[in-house]
DNA sequence: GATTAAACTTTTCAGTGTCAAGATTATCTG
DNA sequence: CAGATAATCTTGACACTGAAAAGTTTAATC
């Protein structure tokens, strides 16, 4: 009956796209109160919703974050490709820039990258997320073997996942480290250099000389 | 008066050692629920004590991560020193000793190291929690000084700092991947040839050839 | 245009952290 | 060795949380 109308025609019984809406809202109860403070009430409150409306499209508040989290990998993924787009052609360059896209997204967006990576919360057996995330890896993967297939020596699987972990293990301790404020003499720097000195250590770790051991 | 017999003699209305009691039951509670299912009435239930007596030891709920995380330091250090003790004396081999003690601090301490490296909840601005983890990070400063000193080239300030954030980063990364179990050709390998590799991808953070660039 | 399904609300319940007030024991002072 | 005082722990209350059940409103379908 009563319509209440808001500045728009929105918001009648039927919310319309309550599930973004809720994806939205949860983004900024977690940026605002942390993963500690996160409230499924309060989420509801921000959509202006009774607060079981969620549970009819995620389940439970695990299910929510489970989808906000597949989100944040989408977002993830394109912010790599950005930078990949902006920077040189040749793989090491390519790889380097992944890697600064990695650290770029976990400083942009600490909440959401604390939730993708270092929570218990999202059910990562969630079809959407698993897909996602394994995306994720993969164009990892190919950059990293973009890089060795360019350096001439082909290597065996062994040796290659040696290599991706190593990729791998540098940009996330970077942006885990300084997302949780703890590598502060990087972290301070400017932008523009700080993603220089970034690109520098990820390139480290596929060295150009092949390594013995 | 009636003085409830237990086992032992504990167990009157003074408790004795509540405080590291409570650390203790504290540790199961995350280990068993983790952080997400962390209840301090939980921890009470198992320190079999009232709900409320924490809170005259720890304040509230987050004091007590906050010294679970401390004393979760000072055995991290510990556990990296052990590593360093059974290996080889020569600079690179005590850095990269320090980097497989480190990962597996965080491997069969896999709560702890989130709450240390991956919550809020625990006050860094605490005395005790920030001398304990600042001292942690020196140690790591002093080997990798170790390695570039050994090398023969006394580097700057700058790339000094550099030398740090990669050390730690890659052995940072490592850990924290491994943890979420995301690095699973990794993961699931043996033990030993397991820290081999994590000592490889490690050495490679700190360049043998003085990097141009 | 009636029936069915989907979207959302209201009510209720057990469990949580924290605070205030009370009970018990240890410690310190004379 | 008392008597006071402080430290330690318990009890009870409160507002808040996530989830389940049952009810209400709108949309979709036949």
């Amino acid at each position: 009956m009563k319509t209440k109308s808001i500045t728009n025609d929105e918001r009648s019984y039927h919310h319309g796209n309550l599930f973004s809406a809720l994806l939205d809202a949860a983004e900024e109860e977690l940026i605002d109160h942390g993963m500690e403070g996160f409230s499924l009430r309060g989420v509801a409150k921000r959509a202006e919703v009774s607060h079981a409306a969620p549970a009819h499209h995620f389940g439970d508040a695990n299910g929510l974050l489970t989808a906000l989290a597949a989100r944040g990998f989408e977002r993830f993924i394109q912010r790599q490709r950005d930078f990949r787009q902006r920077s040189a052609p040749d793989p090491r360059a390519q790889l380097e820039a992944s890697g600064v896209g990695y650290v770029a997204f976990a400083l942009e967006n600490p909440a959401i990258f604390r939730l993708m990576f270092s929570s218990d919360r999202p059910d990562f057996d969630d079809p959407d997320l698993q897909r996602v995330a394994e995306s994720a890896f993969d164009e990892l993967v190919e950059h990293v073997r973009g890089v060795t297939e360019d350096q001439g020596s082909p290597k065996k699987d062994g040796a290659m996942m040696l290599d991706v972990a190593a990729a791998w293990a540098v940009a996330h301790g970077l942006a885990d480290l300084l997302v949780a404020g703890r590598l502060n003499t990087l972290g301070s720097l400017a932008p523009r250099t700080r993603d220089r000195r970034i690109a520098a250590i990820i390139g480290r770790a596929i060295p150009v000389i092949p390594n013995r051991r």
